[in-house]
DNA sequence: TCGTGACGTTACAGACCGGTAACACCCTAG
DNA sequence: CTAGGGTGTTACCGGTCTGTAACGTCACGA
């Protein structure tokens, strides 16, 4: 009886996860951590004793998210099992609905946009996270056969990026909304002068 | 002899133009008015009596940083009288230095991002300011005979947003280095399928 | 039963924030 | 000379922020 009772979510995952949100929905700079302990039923001290500071906070938070959208390439794997051209469709279909799903972009970037203070330890984090990303698609369009799979994937990625702060400028009507018909026409045209 | 004189700037218009940049190096919420102030050679008082508020300096700042940028476009014209194609290809140079010169982005978007709240009045300026921008982006693209002159335009504009954004989490040497690669490809895409 | 560790509560420190009141100053126009 | 507007100075308000100290409480395991 050890296993299957009721076990509550740990106040550890709670502030990880209710930060997550409030940190994604109102910036960094707009969420104090009275309002995550608050939201996430729980104190002050009890934040503190799992997360050293504020920054620490924010870095576990953003390895978290990061974690979640990597779980999200073995979908494609999953859905498309050895397709690796099928599978970076779907990438752009997943990138079309992150973009009308909510009008916030992608949390690290935002973090980026909020901490200017070049020192400040997330940046590391934040460089280290977007490389990885970067690695995934790179990979992902050279194992689709496209010839220049790194300039395509730096293409796609800007225009992801751009998207998802011109949702927050102009909204979802402005120039994000032909971000799949952008998108489609790239990997076309790559493939056109594709080697293998 | 009334003008030609000394007259000094204005405190107004020095906390206008150190609020903008120290608004655009360490983000709207990183800088406080007393910091302004300070660095403008003035005091809190003074502010206060030329503008409502923080929220409408931030505006007024956008609005400047706008009509600054609005001069550029001038010397497009005047560097390439006549010639659009040359005017589009010198905003793609002009884009370039912009990414190259410091790592902070467009501060419209960074406002954007940082002003999370829906009803900021600054939303309704950046929203305008920026659909202003890709209106002249258009035009120019159409007057330079390219056939889906919005397309371009947008696809340019989501590139831009992104690359401004990319340099922030990786730096210079990130996607965004083949920013003019891109562009340049991208132009001489939509050139082969002009109608005009 | 006892003790240990995780968690909750209250209070507080120290700093910063946006914004205002009251008053002194100085230049200039009349 | 004088009046007034733009400016500077000081002090202050109420609020929020990160982070800490001291103390209770409760469950669980030996």
């Amino acid at each position: 009886m050890e296993d299957g009772t009721v076990e509550r979510v740990r106040p550890r995952d709670r502030i990880l996860e209710t930060a997550q949100d409030m940190f994604h929905k109102h910036g960094i700079k707009g969420v104090g951590i009275d309002a995550i302990t608050e939201a996430a039923g729980t104190n002050k001290m009890t934040l503190y004793r799992h997360f050293d500071s504020k920054d620490d906070l924010i870095i576990q938070c953003l390895r978290a998210t990061a974690c979640k959208a990597g779980a999200i390439w073995e979908k494609f794997e999953i859905q498309h099992p050895g397709d690796k051209l099928a599978q970076l469709h779907a990438w752009v279909r997943m990138a079309a609905d992150c973009l009308t799903a909510d009008g916030r972009g992608c949390d690290m970037a935002n973090a980026a946009i909020e901490l200017t203070d070049a020192d400040h330890p997330a940046r590391r984090v934040i460089k280290e996270l977007k490389e990885a990303q970067r690695d995934r698609l790179v990979t992902l369009c050279r194992d689709a056969g496209i010839g220049q799979a790194e300039l395509l994937a730096d293409t796609l990625s800007l225009l992801l990026e751009g998207a998802r702060v011109s949702v927050q400028s102009v909204g979802t009507e402005g120039p994000s909304a032909q971000f799949v018909r952008m998108a489609e026409g790239l990997i076309v045209s790559f493939r056109g002068t594709a080697a293998g």
